[in-house]
DNA sequence: CCGATTTTGTTAACCCGTTCACAAACTCGT
DNA sequence: ACGAGTTTGTGAACGGGTTAACAAAATCGG
């Protein structure tokens, strides 16, 4: 047995790497900047050193879509935008359910760029009396409790988690049980869901950790430096 | 020249893979819980399951911290959180400065966790007039032009950019003059930065994206599946 | 003290992603 | 029409990270 693979049909499933998908979003941003600026087309290079990628890699990335570029010209900005919103779904508006009306959850609530691209914030749920009811950035704050009403009235599949960490893996329960299918979780809290249900998360304490590591790495490698010249 | 590598030295400079790196502060979480729960030792088998992780995995990450385990009996929590906190560099605490008071930056300054991580909000800084002075978590918010001042004063090596997308890359061009060596950013910005600048970046709406991205493609699978059927 | 059992630490195979390098395909000037 | 110059798309080599599998080292019962 040592290649079966029977459940993965082949590779012309249309699936895209993962670490693709993450950076055709960086593209589009980058997209939208050049055509900001008045450019109509622009060669794997430029867009490369706009979106802070290796120009192969950007090209392997675009590969996965189709060929929409031309030889010897490059790429149609409009056109590639278009095939790149496509293929990440913001041909629709995607409704999403913010739980957590804290800081974090005002601040996502409040994030521009949202809209233009494909997200829209339809409701924002907590369980703290004092803050249901009070507005953020033009959405009402609603109870908790509401969430399989408000799930249902929007169609929603993807859910922001912005809840402490305790509270974190019941609202993921709560979220399942309603529907959702997408969970972006900021909560410092491994979340256990089904295997239908995609999660990412997002730790901002981790991160910093992540970047405490590198100074200590560097502080010490001087230390050690110093040591040799000294000895 | 099919093998040069004269700038790095070998393997043995302590250097930790990344992806490991980026997976110790959730091991740390993941100890911190079950030191609550009263337990002084722990298999790898458990560490993985509350970490998110697989066992071999565990392992080999914590192997290359050195080997504090203990065969057939498992890890010692309180020591295994020493070291993995040491390597970390949580034994100090890291004083960072953020920049941008906005939704954004007020979360963050009112963050809980970091504190017990080893990271201090030192100050935080805006250009608004109208936030200057307005105090967030215990830190008034100071002009943006006294960033050098606060860097010596706290000796800051890490900074949060939590501005809007326009003014990141000239906040981030500042703080690599006031001395700050790594960045977390959240704007919507590519930075661009010396190499000794360690970045990392946060796009809330890039999480998003993906997220939409699996979505759009659960549902054209299942629209996929039905023609199948029906065909 | 010894064999059975548990669990770590590590080797080696595998897989995914990155990068190089180049042929194919296009434009432009003559 | 054709050659020179560009730029894409991709095959192939490379490297790092993940995972399975196993030997080494500890505990425990008798």
């Amino acid at each position: 047995m040592t290649l079966l693979r029977t459940s993965r049909p082949a590779r012309a499933d249309r699936g895209i790497p993962d670490a693709t998908v993450a950076r055709l979003p960086v593209y589009l941003g980058a997209l939208a900047e050049l055509a900001d600026g008045g450019r109509s087309t622009c060669s794997s290079g430029e867009l490369a050193e706009a979106a802070g990628v290796n120009p192969a890699k950007l090209r392997k990335d675009l590969s996965y879509l189709g060929s929409y570029g031309t030889r010897g010209v490059g790429y149609d900005v409009a056109v590639l935008r278009h095939h790149i919103a496509r293929e990440l779904g913001q041909t629709q508006t995607w409704d999403v359910v913010i739980v957590g009306a804290g800081h974090l959850g005002s601040a996502l609530s409040a994030y521009h760029g949202f809209d233009a691209r494909g997200i829209n914030v339809a409701a924002v749920l907590d369980t703290d009396p004092a803050r249901i009811g009070t507005e953020l950035a033009g959405v009402a704050v609603r109870p908790f409790d509401e969430l399989e009403d408000v799930v249902e009235e929007f169609a929603i599949a993807i859910a922001v988690v912005a809840t402490p960490g305790e509270a974190a893996q019941d609202v993921a329960d709560a979220l399942v049980a309603a529907g959702v299918t997408s969970i972006l979780n900021f909560a410092p809290a491994v979340l256990q869901v089904p295997e239908t249900v995609t999660v990412r998360k997002v730790d901002l304490s981790i991160e910093l950790q992540i970047l405490a590591y590198h100074e200590q790495r560097r502080a010490s490698s001087v230390e050690a430096a110093d040591e040799e010249v000294a000895g």
